[in-house]
DNA sequence: CCAATAGTGTCTATGAGACATTATCTA
DNA sequence: TAGATAATGTCTCATAGACACTATTGG
C-alpha cells in the first residue's frame, strides 16, 4: 500500500507545531432561590470559575496566578479535547454524565502567554445539586459560582472574558432555540420551573406571562404532559407535571410552528 | 510583574504537544440548471472537494495520494485557523470575501496517519459564479463539484467522510434557521429563486408551494421588498425583487413568529 | 391565444395575546 | 377564610394552509 511508502518518507516537524492544546469548561448552573414552600422557584444563571493558584504543584509561580478562570487542562495524544473537558470536568466538580459541549476555538496568535496554544470551549450544564461537593485541585485555590450578570466584572485570566462572553451568548441561544432547559430540570417537572429556567436569559412576555405559557405547554411538541401526575411542591393547588420527549425540533426561521 | 517570573519557569515541553493544526473547508455552491428563459432556476447542492496528488511538492508519495478530501492545510503559528482557511480558500478558488464560518474541531486519536493532528472544519458558501476560475495547487490534482447526495459514496481520505456529512447537516439546518440563503443569491432576488435555494434542502409544503411561500415572503421580517423593481428572468411575467435586511432572527422554540 | 410563472381572493382552522375568572390547597 | 399559585373561559386578531382564480407576458 503506497500510504505507508508515503508514510516512512513524512516529516512530522516539516511545519511548526502548537505548543499546547487546551481544553476549557464553562459549567453553567442555575441558583433557585426557593425560600419559602409552595412557591415556584426564582432562578438565576451562574457560571462556575476557578481561582488560580499562585504556585503550581511544583511549587513554582503559576502563571495568571491570582486570577480567575475557566477550569480546564490540557489534552493528551490519546483523547479528543471533549473527553479531556469531561474528564477535567470530573475531577474539578465530581460530576459525571452531564451534559457537555463544545462551542468554540480559541486560537489566536498570543492569547496565551506561554506561547501557541490553543484552547477548545465547551459548556457542561450541571444541576445545582450535583456541585455540591465541588472541591479546589492543585491549579486552583478557589472554585466560586458567579452570576452571568456580575462575572464579567472580574479579572479574568488569558482570554477568558471572551470565552466567557461567547458562553453566555451560546447558552442563552440554546436555551431558547433547543430542548437544552431540559438539563436544569428535573426529569419531571411543572411549567412555572420551566418558565423561571426560561427567564433567566429572557424577559420576553410570552415566557413570562403565566395564563400564556401554561397554556403553550401543552401545544409544545417536545413537552409531554404526564398524565395524572402532580406535585404541590411549588404551589398549594396541585399543579401539572411535564416531561421532555425526544422529537426533532424544528426552528426554520420560514416555517410555521407545528 | 510576577506573571514574567512565572514565565521564565515555565517549560513549554511540559505537555506532549500536537504534530499538527490544520483547517479544512467545506465549500458549498448550488449549480443552477437554468436551462430556459423565463424560467425559474432548479437548484442543487454541490461541495468542492479536491483529488489529491500522487506525490507532494517535493515529488515525494503522498499522503492519501488520489483520494478526495476537503481542500485546507496546515495553519501557521501566526494566524488562527480561520484566517487559515480563508487564505487557503482564496489560494485553492481565488475567491475572496466570502461567507465562511467554522463548524468542528477534528481531534479524534489516529484520525491523520501521519501523527496528532487537529483539524478544524469550516463551510464556505461561493456563488457558482465565482468558481469559474478555479485551479488546481500541488497537493491537488483535480478539483471537482459533487452533489451532497452523492459526495459520500466517494473515496475520501482521512475522516473526511465524517467531517463532510457534517458539513452537510450544518448547512441544511443553517440555511433553514439563519438567513445564509443570502450568501447564494444576487443582492436582488425573487420568492422563486429563494424557494429553489431552500428546496435544495427541505421538501417542506410551506416552501414548496408557490402561493404560500410568495405570500410568506412578504411578511418575514429580514426580507424586505424592493418596491417598484422587478425582473423577468425568471417569467415573462415581471417578478418583484426582494432583499434581505439586517435584522437579528428570533428563531426561539417557545415564542410565536413575529 | 397558449403556456408558464407571478400573485391575489377566499375560506377555515389554529393559536397568540390579553384579561377575567375559577380551582385548589395550607396556614 | 385569606392568600397564593394553577388553570380555564372568552374574546379579538393575525396568520398558516389549501385551493381556486386572476394577471402578465413572449412566442
Amino acid at each position: 500500500m503506497s500510504n505507508e511508502q508515503a508514510l516512512r518518507q513524512y516529516d512530522v516537524k516539516k511545519y511548526r507545531t502548537p505548543d499546547g492544546y487546551t481544553s476549557d469548561i464553562a459549567v453553567f448552573t442555575i441558583r433557585s432561590t426557593r425560600n419559602e414552600m409552595f412557591k415556584p422557584p426564582t432562578m438565576e444563571l451562574h457560571i462556575m470559575l476557578i481561582k488560580r493558584s499562585m504556585v503550581d504543584n511544583e511549587g513554582r509561580p503559576n502563571i495568571e496566578a491570582g486570577k480567575w478562570a475557566l477550569p480546564g487542562g490540557f489534552v493528551g495524544p490519546d483523547e479528543t479535547a471533549y473527553q479531556s473537558a469531561a474528564r477535567e470536568l470530573k475531577e474539578e466538580t465530581g460530576v459525571d454524565h452531564i451534559h457537555l459541549q463544545h462551542y468554540g476555538v480559541y486560537d489566536a496568535p498570543g492569547r496565551d502567554p506561554r506561547g501557541w496554544i490553543i484552547s477548545n470551549a465547551h459548556y457542561a450544564i450541571v444541576p445545582e445539586h450535583q456541585l455540591a461537593h465541588r472541591q479546589a485541585n492543585d491549579d486552583a485555590s478557589e472554585v466560586e459560582l458567579f452570576s452571568v450578570e456580575d462575572v464579567l466584572q472580574l479579572d479574568l485570566a488569558f482570554d477568558h472574558a471572551e470565552i466567557i462572553a461567547d458562553a453566555i451568548t451560546v447558552i442563552r441561544h440554546k436555551l431558547l432555540e433547543t430542548t437544552v432547559a431540559k438539563e436544569f430540570l428535573p426529569a419531571e417537572f411543572t411549567y412555572s420551573e420551566l418558565q423561571a429556567v426560561l427567564l433567566t436569559v429572557t424577559k420576553d412576555s410570552a415566557i413570562a406571562l403565566d395564563a400564556a405559557f401554561a397554556r403553550k405547554i401543552k401545544t409544545l411538541p417536545f413537552i409531554q404532559e404526564i398524565t395524572g401526575k402532580k406535585t404541590t411542591r411549588t404551589s398549594k393547588k396541585p399543579a401539572q407535571l411535564y416531561r421532555f420527549v425526544d422529537v426533532e425540533v424544528n426552528s426554520s426561521i420560514y416555517h410555521a410552528r407545528k
